[in-house]
DNA sequence: AAATCGGGGTA
DNA sequence: TACCCAGATTT
């Protein structure tokens, strides 16, 4: 259906919004859904090399799917959020061996695809092949909760409910993939989080938030609580240039990405005596200089504790992956951002800058 | 330091 | 079905 909203939208986006994006030439839906995936955690001008290096390496989703997941992993580091890229790696694998290696084009099959939920859903089909679906991401939600001044936290279902009815009654029928590449443009250009340029706004006459000059009250806020604490000791066994590394089981915190051995006591006798059959094999250990890693919902001190082997030696292994990583010559693999701090440290110390005299 | 984000997992 | 979780950046 169409209405003064949309057209609105649509006006505005013929003349201001992004159209030249490296996604948006030769729109595919495998182009469109690698760029969603990447842009739903990270900003258009961090994105754009990533997506770039990411095509050209993985020019079809076949590409994809047949890459090893640590490839992938590595090709994302920096990106963080990493659940996404296996997310996205495990939905490639499926879409080849369920789909014939075609992207769905039914939104049912693309919402069944992990790391894909209604609002990718809808942009990846309506954005590649004009399929006429609404879209709710973070932008469309704040434009809207603002226009109808749509009161409470987006994270409780009610609220969210009442944001979708409008998102759908809202999209017109013809120019969905400008509408909905115009909302999320309006989002991130004008309906922003904080100092909205309402004079730019192609919708500020019928905006209930600026009529009532509480734009930064809506959406309302997400109710905040206490952070815990948590401590963990990291133990760092080292020889020369190498560094023990395990991979974390696939679930649950840094899942997927290789990690120091981890314990959550300092006594990290039992974890290494496990690795290396005794202490007698470390010449020296030291404490790192030990920082705080904050998560959304809880502060981690992790305290890195530094053993060098007196001697080269195989790792004894209980389960699991582990591999010796050089430092001199990484091997392309995720890293948590922790993990990847403390190595930046190591290798610095291992291989100074010449400084100027 | 706090807020943010869409989807997966779980109670 | 409703909440909680993970992870890193921006404000």
């Amino acid at each position: 259906m169409s209405n003064t909203f949309s057209d609105a939208i649509l006006a505005w986006y013929d003349k201001f919004g992004r159209k030249t994006l490296p996604w948006q030439q030769n729109k595919t839906p495998y182009k469109v859904w690698l760029s969603e995936i990447m842009l739903q955690q990270t900003q258009v001008a961090t994105v754009i090399p990533y997506f770039e290096r990411f095509m050209e390496r993985f020019p079809t989703v076949q590409d994809l799917a047949a890459a090893k997941q640590d490839e992938v992993l590595h090709l994302w580091t920096g990106l963080g959020y990493y659940a996404r890229a296996r997310n996205l790696h495990k939905a490639a694998q499926i879409i080849v061996s369920e789909h014939n290696a075609l992207f769905p084009t039914d939104i049912i099959q693309v919402q069944a695809l992990p790391g894909i939920g209604r609002s990718t859903a809808g942009a990846v089909l309506s954005l590649s092949l004009k399929q006429h679906h609404a879209i709710l991401d973070g932008n469309v939600k704040r434009t809207l909760a603002r226009c109808y001044a749509v009161e409470g936290w987006p994270g409780k279902k009610p609220v969210e409910n009442a944001l979708w009815e409008i998102a759908e009654k809202n999209t017109p029928d013809s120019g969905v993939e400008r509408y909905n590449q115009a909302m999320m443009d309006m989002g991130a250009m004008i309906c922003t989080r904080s100092k909205p340029k309402c004079e730019l706004c192609p919708i500020e006459a019928m905006c209930e938030a600026k009529a009532q000059l509480r734009q930064t009250d809506f959406p309302g806020k997400k109710p905040k609580k206490v952070m815990p604490e948590k401590q963990t000791w990291f133990a760092i066994l080292q020889h020369g240039d190498e560094v023990w590394l395990e991979q974390r089981p696939p679930a649950g915190i840094w899942g997927g990405l290789w990690c120091f051995p981890q314990h959550d006591t300092d006594d990290l006798s039992a974890l290494v005596t496990q690795r290396i059959g005794s202490e007698n094999h470390i010449a020296k250990a030291e404490q790192l200089h030990a920082f705080r890693h904050t998560f959304s919902h809880y502060h981690l001190d992790i305290v890195p504790i530094r053993m060098l082997l007196s001697s080269p030696m195989n790792v004894i292994q209980e389960s699991g992956k582990g591999q010796w990583y050089s430092l001199t010559t990484p091997p392309k693999v995720g890293l948590a951002a922790p993990v990847q701090q403390i190595l930046e440290s190591l290798r610095y110390e291992l291989n100074p800058p010449k400084t100027l005299q």
